[in-house]
DNA sequence: CTCCAGGCTTTAG
DNA sequence: CTAAAGCATGGA
């Protein structure tokens, strides 16, 4: 069990910032899965607590070493309207640490297409490719396997849902594994983001989306039709190109720029 | 019916 | 190089 003080942490906006597809309500909390492992998060007073068999990986998981406080008052420093009030509603989010593979993959669904449905697609592949285990009195299941990936054809992702991303999965399960995107880690963000674009499927927002939440590389701006919206009518910016607005708000930003676009994207999605 | 969703690939200019 | 069409699916 890991317990410690919820400043700085809300689990619903850590959860529902769109940064990862695999959890759902259950009692007084939420089942959050990464590969073939569960946890149970929720409060206890001013306390989070998190049961799990593997104590070691969510602490990592969850970011539990990194100062958010930091990050908060950066992101007021700029005295930009819409960026105080995003900091202040998401100050409780934080940057998990997931597995670039899941990452990678989960994203890959993610183009023109909604959260609910990513959720539903992920949900889909997994009790399809992935093993049945029971945690917290609930049947789950693992991340599709890996392995199984090769073994399907376009076929099997068109029945899935996947449209027309079915052939990006088909062309990745040749090559995409683990120690592949584990290779990468070398390089510097601005390379990584190149190098990852290399795979059928993964443009600059994909790519953006899998350093920050794989490679956990803070000066990532994953610009979607969401921040888009933000850059034009909160900052008032006139750029149109989303490699352009992402490269300003990473010269803006620096290190904080992945955390402050998930306070304002998450702000931007919640109607208050 | 049209429009949109954590966009990308392909083709045209 | 930039601009725009085409793309699967389902909910609003």
């Amino acid at each position: 069990m890991i317990k410690f003080k919820k400043d700085y942490f809300n689990i619903e906006n850590t959860l529902n910032c769109g940064q990862i597809f695999r959890f759902f309500p259950h009692k007084n909390g939420y089942i959050v899965q990464s590969l073939d492992k569960a946890c149970f998060i929720y409060y206890d007073g001013d306390f989070v607590i998190i049961e799990s068999l593997f104590d070691d990986y969510f602490y990592h998981f969850f970011n539990l070493d990194c100062d958010y406080e930091k990050a908060y008052k950066k992101a007021l420093s700029f005295d930009n309207e819409f960026l105080t009030k995003s900091a202040n509603l998401g100050k409780g989010i934080r940057i998990l640490n997931q597995d670039k593979l899941e990452v990678f993959y989960s994203f890959l669904i993610s183009q023109n297409n909604n959260i609910m449905r990513i959720k539903r697609l992920i949900e889909s592949l997994s009790s399809n490719l992935g093993l049945s285990f029971n945690a917290f009195d609930t049947e789950l299941y693992s991340i599709f396997d890996f392995n199984k990936l090769k073994n399907c054809d376009e076929d099997f992702f068109k029945k899935i849902g996947l449209g027309y991303r079915s052939k990006y999965f088909v062309e990745n399960a040749k090559d995409v594994t683990s120690e592949e995107l584990e290779k990468l880690s070398i390089l510097k963000t601005s390379d990584l983001r190149i190098a990852l674009q290399k795979y059928m499927g993964v443009g600059p927002k994909v790519a953006d989306c899998i350093t920050l939440f794989g490679y956990a590389r803070g000066d990532s701006f994953p610009v979607d039709t969401w921040v888009k919206k933000i850059y034009t009518e909160d900052f008032h910016g006139t750029l149109t190109d989303r490699n352009k607005i992402s490269n300003y708000f990473v010269e803006t930003f620096g290190e904080y720029s992945g955390i402050i676009q998930q306070y304002m994207f998450f702000s931007k999605r919640t109607k208050d």
